[in-house]
DNA sequence: TGCAATAATTGTATAAATGCAACTAAATGA
DNA sequence: TCATTTAGTTGCATTTATACAATTATTGCA
């Protein structure tokens, strides 16, 4: 194993732990923040890059078809989110963003929370450090 | 507000996104580690390092009284902890974890777990200093 | 063509999480 | 002492999450 891997898999292992430890209840402020159950949060974030099919959405979501269908017609009656039919197989549909769903998922950016002591006291450079750097990673999308 | 501790909330924010996103279904993992539904697992994990009153569990993990009553009662039938007195207060009970219980916070540790690839992707040198800053940060327990 | 596999849907069942109302026992304080 | 507050419990109701069976439409292949 490369090191560049191995510091990767160490890295993960303290932002886990960390946020694990810090947040268990995150779920609960996503949903507030959204007004959305966090099933469908999880589903709306999925469809930010790039639009999927149903049955993409519940692989990746870690659920059955039949889930995914139940939480893509709740987030269409919202008007978050639009069906479509997927251009080379009938079968399938593609589910994207509506510009009000976007809106949703910019919500969640804005979750109030205290960054944990441990982290908080971080001198300043390594805190600058940090930013930059994650700030590439971008997972606050 | 001081520009470090701008940073440090932004740096939570992605962190908490980063971690929470890739690990929707962290939740299912460690209920099927430890053979407990996640609510009881949060229980557990809060009394590792101190025993509690149940105000104090309910008021840490976010719900209320009742709630915390049905977990400790569900994890004192399974063995995974104990109930006694408070010295000082006859109206409180403290929580503390069994031998057992100890066992099954322990079982979390071995939950299988792979960075997202964009941590993994980033440059060598932007995850080597990532990995120096973070292990200040410890929380990897 | 006919058959098996796939994508999505509908429906059902169950487990889990969440919140509220009402109650007992103990502590607190005027 | 007596009213009020607090810790915990019991019970009930609702919402969410999860899983499985069965059906329809489409695709791919023998």
């Amino acid at each position: 194993m490369k090191p560049a891997q191995r510091d990767a898999e160490r890295i993960w292992q303290i932002l886990v732990a960390l946020v694990m430890e810090s947040r268990g209840d995150w779920r609960r402020k996503a949903a507030e923040a959204t007004g959305l159950p966090f099933s469908r949060v999880r589903a709306l974030r999925r469809l930010k890059d790039q639009d999927r099919s149903l049955r993409d959405l519940a692989w990746e979501m870690g659920t059955d078809a039949p889930a995914a269908t139940v939480i893509i017609n709740d987030l269409e009656e919202r008007g978050l989110v639009e069906r479509r039919a997927h251009p080379e197989d009938r079968r399938s549909k593609l589910v994207s963003l509506t510009a009000e769903g976007r809106k949703r998922v910019a919500a969640l950016r804005k979750i109030a929370d205290e960054p944990p002591p441990s982290l908080a006291s971080l001198p300043a450079e390594d805190l600058a450090q940090l930013l930059r750097i994650l700030e590439r990673v971008g997972g606050a999308g």
